[in-house]
RNA sequence: GGCGGAGUAGCUCAGCGGUAGAGCAGGGGAAUCAUAAUCCCUUGGUCGGGGGUUCAAAUCCCUCCUCCGCUACCA
């Protein structure tokens, strides 16, 4: 037997100085329904989410919040994994940044680039706000008082070098423009790809990939003074969690390099211009693909702690329902775009799309069957060029399901599926069964049967979306949990007459005005 | 400032050289199997302004206006 293709699809991982919100649960959703949908296509899939828990930001918030930094990651860690659960994540691993496969495996590939020659101890040079703790670029700066420069938040800076460890960067930026050149879509969107690129041919310096002002991360090997930048540390992770530095490990062999790295475009170039440069030098293959996907505002505004507006997600599931967030964040924007998360437009998918197209949709065929069929699935007879028509969009689902995954527009995905809901709407309604009942019983029979067909395949092709309310159509339609892949879509895995059916019952209720208090 | 993208119906967007489209919202109607869900019809746009190329321009070119993104070491 052929050995199934692989395909292996990573969130961030994220990190731990913030509490779980809706733009973790969207990233970690799209991978998931990813996941899923390869799954469910025959791939042997390996699906990642963790945490980084590194760097300066997570010591001080731990010490503000009286903790040490593992204790305080810990903590944080878990919420994070608490996700998986809340939202229905079908991860293989999740990762942590401070676990010893993780460290043990960053530090192999630290030693591995400084073998080839390609980290240098150096000297960092740059201004500095005491207060801020941070370094600023001269750009950044505004003149202060007596010829003083002033950081953006206000403070005073100075001028400090300390010793750090640097990355050949700017040796790649040929290499990496061949890359990007050679492999069009490893940056999506393409706008995306557009700035990565300016971005490197406007000239790459040398990067700093060492601290020595703060200790909370992963010791550089033979000079633990230092501690290794936090992003050499987190993108690691991609790899450290499919056994690098073992490359002859059964995990590393099948999944590396990954298919698609999915990201928030706040961090696109770490992971379209240094990941690939640290793999690339560490003579690594960089992985396949990076998706930055877009952000969302809530009610129009940018979601903020000031503003009080951050969705938390148990909240959001609480209050709609887990597959309809799924749905909707997946359905509202062309992935990649940016999106407005609002009550308004949550209940019109919900209530429109859900409810009332779909979910009624397999309520009337369900119920007409229950009443009429005896509870068992309808007789099929001769297709009539209608049922041709309705089966015949049923069965081109597959091809366009795929080529809207395999660029991850899951808008275009959602939006074909509901097109083929929507032929079936007006297909019920030009045939009225409930008018055959009295006047031909065989041809009900019949249009029962498309409509219970087509819906098969509209659930089977759903389950990566919306994987409960599916599972629940598919199992009201006497699907078996193993006839649900999509090996099983098309004339062979047909629903077989005279399967006896369960009660019906509505999988997506209508979301009713809530009281106000 | 530089580079890139976008401005099309009330809203969200598709169309990207050949008589203005979809979904939602609004209006009217039909049907009654169903979660009063569904289906049909329909109102609505001088396609950001101006200029140009063309037999023909949302669609190509120029220019102006507005908005957004990127312009490196917090992550």
């Amino acid at each position: 037997m052929a050995e199934r293709p692989t395909y292996y699809v990573t969130t961030p991982i994220y990190y731990v100085n913030d509490s779980p919100h809706l733009g973790h649960a969207y990233t970690t959703i799209a991978c998931d329904a990813l996941a899923r949908f390869m799954r469910l296509d025959g791939y042997d899939v390996r699906f990642l989410t963790g945490t980084d828990e590194h760097g300066q930001k997570v010591k001080k918030s731990a010490t503000a919040a009286g903790k040490s930094p593992q204790a305080f990651t810990d903590e944080v860690s878990e919420r994070f994994r608490a996700l998986g659960p809340l939202l229905n994540l079908s991860n293989d691993d999740f990762i942590r940044t401070t676990e010893p496969r993780h460290t043990s495996g960053v530090q192999a590939l630290w030693r591995t680039l400084v073998e080839r020659g390609e980290i240098y101890l150096g000297t960092y040079a740059g201004w500095y706000a005491v207060r801020d703790e941070a370094f600023y670029t001269e750009s950044e700066l505004s003149p202060g008082p007596n010829g003083s420069r002033l950081a953006p938040s206000g403070a005073p800076v100075e001028w400090v070098e300390e010793p750090s460890y640097f990355f050949r960067l700017s040796a790649w930026g040929e290499r990496l423009l061949r890359h990007y050149e050679e492999h069009p879509d490893f940056v999506a969107p393409d706008s995306r790809r557009n700035e990565v690129i300016a971005f490197v041919k406007g000239g790459l310096q040398d990067l700093s990939v060492s601290r020595t002002s703060f200790s909370w991360g992963i010791p550089v090997p033979g000079d633990p003074r230092h501690v290794m930048y936090v992003w050499l540390d987190a993108l690691t992770n991609y790899m450290t969690a499919v056994g690098y530095p073992a490359t002859d490990s059964e995990l590393y062999a099948r999944y590396w390099p990954a298919d698609l790295h999915m990201v928030g475009k706040d961090i696109l170039r770490f992971h379209t211009v240094y990941w690939p440069a640290f793999l690339m030098a560490a003579g690594l293959e960089p992985p396949r693909r990076v998706f930055a996907h877009g952000w969302w505002t809530m009610e129009g505004q940018k979601m903020s702690k000031s503003l009080g507006n951050v969705i938390d997600p148990h909240a959001m599931v609480a209050r709609y329902g887990l597959d309809p967030v799924r749905f909707f964040v997946l359905r509202e924007v062309p992935f990649g775009a940016d999106g407005d998360f609002s009550h308004r437009a949550v209940v019109g998918r919900l209530n429109g799309d859900l409810a009332n197209d779909f979910g009624n949709l397999v309520q009337r065929v369900l119920t007409m069957i229950g009443k009429n069929c005896g509870a068992r699935m309808p007789e099929p007879g001769a297709l009539a060029d209608a049922d041709k028509v309705l089966l015949g969009a049923a069965y081109g689902l597959l091809e366009r399901q795929r080529a809207a995954y395999r660029v991850q527009a899951f808008h275009t995905a959602l939006a074909e599926l509901w097109d083929v809901v929507g032929r079936s709407n007006r297909y019920v309604d030009e045939q009225a069964p409930w008018a055959l009942r009295k006047t031909d019983p065989a041809r009900m029979a019949m249009v029962l049967w498309v409509l219970a067909e087509t819906i098969r395949h509209l659930a089977i092709l759903a389950q990566p979306v919306i994987p409960g309310a599916a599972g629940d159509v598919l199992r009201q339609l006497g699907v078996a949990d193993d006839r649900r892949r999509f090996a099983d879509l098309g004339p062979k895995g047909a629903l077989v007459a005279g399967t006896p059916l369960p009660a019906p019952a509505a999988v997506f209720p209508r979301f009713v005005a809530e009281e106000t208090a």
